[in-house]
DNA sequence: GTAGGGTTAG
């Protein structure tokens, strides 16, 4: 064409260019290239070009064709501003997609159904509610798609009581709309209104069964959550690597490996076996349920394997004790990222092997990896127990010096390592400098003030924990007891355990 | 050109 001339039809080239962006023989910089070789690119070519961007994984390179786009003769049309709010979209860009929001006004289409669906969606993923929810009050035409996205912004936002409100308000509810709110409940431990919820429903689809599965599955029902699995196979629905990964993870829990069997023979039935996700939990599910060989066999055997397959089989071994073979495949695995050290590192502390957590986050350092909060938690655990002061104070120095958040975990590691050395004011100022504490962290002070003959303190801390509303649990009890028993204080040992 | 479900590694 470019030797015909041919080129220079642009009703021509618009169909070449669309050709080479539907085509996966072509890749995107072809078709920008493409691009340049029209003379006078029309609205289409610009959006189909634009589109593909979106489509392949490369939505920063919208706004720098739309930008050429704007400067050249074609003009914007109603197709042109989906595309770059759903690329903003994508990027969760909300400064972007304010942007191109403004031309959306300027150029008239705030009218367009698709065009104010879009940016409702838009606000939304950027988590901006206000001016999702402005979009959707101004609109005058509403659809389905426009309720379902305002309400998928209160679902993603985790507000129950507003998603409820406005699924009440809707005149259709459909599938997609009762997907969601199933979704919601379950996530939010209200698996009997995702259930009264599935029950009513007329229409269900594959989505549906994932959600509600998903819901037994997260409040930790696993029997429930493989019941619904086997009566939705008692339908002729096809099942999919969504619904699949989520009762793998039931059949891990409750290392139901008999059931975790039968889904593997399912996933090679209906050929699902060639998603990554999908083997790196089948990996987990018989790792976890004590089966190492067959994850190993799984591994070996496996053509899409992924770095959290190599990290899936390190805490499959150490999840079984066998910390040599978790080495071995930490040592032989191409690159290893911090999850890898991390697993390590945490399993040598999980089965007492402190020296080497210590030699191993020291190989770290001098490899210059930056660990992450989890990592320092396993060191700090590992210098708590072998009374290793001078290392954990080189961590909690490391730690400032780094720039780490102390959060509640790294914090309460730390006040327990300080406690069990005897450091008992360095224990408290890291108490009293943490922003948020859990139960485990008032237990690591009451515990720790106990062992170190500080009852009286230790009693006081309590009261305090009580007043700010902070719950105790057995571990608390164990501790303020054992403190009480060592002074004498039967009294208060006995009103502080009837009171509870 | 727009709306729904998920987990797997510490």
């Amino acid at each position: 064409m470019t030797i015909t001339g041919f080129i220079k039809d642009t009703f021509a080239a618009s169909r070449l260019l669309s050709f080479s962006t539907n085509s996966p023989f072509f890749d995107l910089d072809y078709s920008r290239w493409l691009l340049h070789q029209i003379e006078n690119p029309n609205g289409f070519i610009w959006n189909a070009l634009m589109r593909a961007c979106v489509q392949r994984n490369s939505p920063q390179h919208c706004l720098q064709l739309y930008k050429l786009m704007l400067r050249s003769d074609s003009i914007a049309d109603n197709y042109t501003h989906p595309i770059l709010i759903q690329a903003s979209a994508i990027r969760l860009s909300e400064f972007e997609g304010k942007q191109i929001h403004c031309h959306v006004s300027k150029f008239g289409f705030d009218s367009d159904i698709y065009v104010l669906n879009t940016l409702i969606n838009m606000y939304s993923v950027c988590g901006n509610l206000c001016d999702a929810r402005l979009v959707f009050d101004k609109s005058l035409t509403l659809d389905s798609v426009s309720w379902n996205s305002i309400l998928a912004a209160y679902v993603q936002a985790g507000d129950v009581e507003e998603a409820v409100q406005i699924f009440n308000q809707m005149r259709e509810r459909n599938t997609i709309a009762a997907n969601s709110m199933i979704a919601l409940y379950g996530k939010y431990n209200r698996v009997d209104d995702a259930r009264k919820l599935f029950n009513r429903m007329d229409a269900r689809d594959i989505v549906t069964w994932t959600a509600i599965i998903s819901s037994y599955e997260q409040n930790g029902m696993f029997a429930e959550a493989l019941k619904m699995f086997t009566e939705m196979n008692s339908y002729e629905i096809l099942v999919d690597e969504v619904v699949i990964v989520t009762v793998l993870s039931a059949c891990s829990q409750t290392e139901a490996v008999k059931e975790g069997e039968v889904i593997h023979g399912l996933i090679l039935k209906v050929g699902l076996d060639s998603y990554v996700n999908l083997q790196n939990a089948l990996i987990h599910m018989y790792s976890s349920c004590g089966n190492i060989n067959a994850a190993r066999r799984l591994f070996e055997l496996g053509d899409y394997l992924d770095q959290i397959s190599w990290n899936s089989m390190i805490s499959g071994y150490l999840k079984c004790g066998l910390v040599e073979e978790a080495r071995g495949f930490f040592d032989a695995m191409p690159q290893k990222d911090v999850v890898s050290w991390s697993t390590m590192i945490s399993g040598y502390a999980q089965h007492d092997q402190f020296s080497e957590t210590l030699e191993l986050f020291n190989e770290m350092q001098v490899r210059a990896i930056r660990p992450d909060e989890t990592t320092l938690v396993s060191v700090i655990s590992a210098c708590a127990r072998l009374s290793a002061l001078e290392q954990g104070k080189w961590v909690h120095a490391y730690i400032k010096k780094n720039g780490f958040r102390i959060n509640v975990f790294v914090g309460t590691t730390l006040i327990d390592m300080y406690m069990k050395c005897g450091c008992l004011e360095t224990a408290l100022e890291v108490f009293n400098e943490m922003e948020k504490r859990s139960t485990s962290t008032w237990n690591a002070v009451i515990l720790g003030l106990a062992v170190n003959g500080l009852v009286k303190e230790s009693l006081e801390k309590f009261s305090e924990m009580e007043k700010c509303g902070v719950v105790p649990n057995e571990i608390t009890f164990v501790g303020l007891l054992g403190a009480c028993r060592h002074a004498g204080l039967v009294d208060e040992g006995r009103r502080g355990c009837y009171s509870n």
